[in-house]
DNA sequence: CGACTCAGCTAATATCGTTAGCCATAGAGC
DNA sequence: GCTCTATGGCTAACGATATTAGCTGAGTCG
């Protein structure tokens, strides 16, 4: 029996392309294990669990996913910076759907989901948001890419109306909302 | 053998039930016929599958949800249908995740899922939104929505900043954005 | 060259969904 | 009240999956 060569890495690397093939629910060892010619079982030598490999896929693709913010925010400020923003996260949803979904599955400490954040808030300091109300519009943000995002990949949205232009349309009432984002309450 | 009483509507009642307790995609057939005092073969006499069975209940509660959403906009519009719209979805996912998750997950034909479209749309209407433009507008408001409920029932929010008062921000920015909707677009 | 580590294996178990076929019960018809 | 039938709930069995317990051979280090 030849080695496979298999580390962590190339398990979890694994894994994550077969979540974005066939869905985050429908990950199964069984198929890791395929594609990696090799019995089920021995996937057990380089990840504790099912729920230890999805773990792992959460981690470093949360630390993807605040890579690709942080790249697209870089040197822009403001309703451009809300816009750039808006437009990688929706496109490392739509990308990688598997890593996206598992990226709402947190670790109790991941340190991309805190770099996320701390781009979120660099763009929201912008608006001149910061302390309670920086949170609560972080959370309308988030919420609102992921929401939109969500449902789009999960074919949610029925009507025949084109979704980059709805996906547009929000993007600019965000940055209505993030504008005139209501004060002193 | 006593006969168990079984119908349909009750197994898909007692599965939302246990959707709700144990979260949507922990549902299992086991758990349902042990709920009910039974094998679980029997449950093949009223469902088909648990694929069959899952749609149930997303139909169930997505005219659930529509009624919910109808009962709390009826006789009021603008600002103040947007916040009993936003309320009453957050408190009928918050009150039942596992049946609010079931709704996310939509047959081909959904009436519920019409009739919350159609109430949205009413409400959008006080604020002079119609055709393309309502669409647009819809989809960022339940994107908005199903974002928010979902971080929450998930425990995606981690800071200790009060959820509620996020939520009433949010409401809040959502009546500002559709207040400021950007036209001609 | 020898011993040790460890990657991948087979075998076995538990849980689930699903199907096939049995049998007794509930209710219809007389 | 009696019979007959439709059917609800059962047991038995299979395939897929996760997980654990050992085995064995391949690299590696002295």
């Amino acid at each position: 029996m030849p080695r496979a060569g298999l580390t962590p890495a190339v398990v979890i690397e694994t894994a994550a392309r077969i979540a974005d093939r066939d869905g985050w629910d429908q990950l199964t060892l069984a198929a890791v294990a395929e594609q990696l010619g090799v019995r089920v079982p021995s996937l057990y030598k380089h990840v504790e669990s099912l729920d230890a490999l999805r773990r792992g896929i959460s981690v470093v693709s949360a630390g993807d996913l605040a890579d690709a913010l942080a790249e697209a925010t870089v040197g822009v400020a403001g309703d451009e910076a809300v816009t750039r923003l808006c437009g990688a996260y929706r496109a490392y949803a739509l990308a990688h759907p598997g890593r996206y979904a598992a990226t709402q599955h947190p670790g109790s400490d991941n340190p991309g989901a805190a770099r996320t954040l701390a781009v979120v808030d660099a763009v929201l300091a912008g608006y001149g948001l910061t302390g309670d109300e920086a949170v609560d519009a972080a959370r309308a943000l988030r919420s609102a890419l992921h929401g939109f995002t969500t449902l789009e990949s999960s074919g949610g949205f029925g009507i025949p109306r084109s979704i980059d232009r709805s996906f547009a349309g929000l993007v600019d009432g965000l940055v209505v909302m993030l504008s005139g984002w209501p004060r002193g309450r």
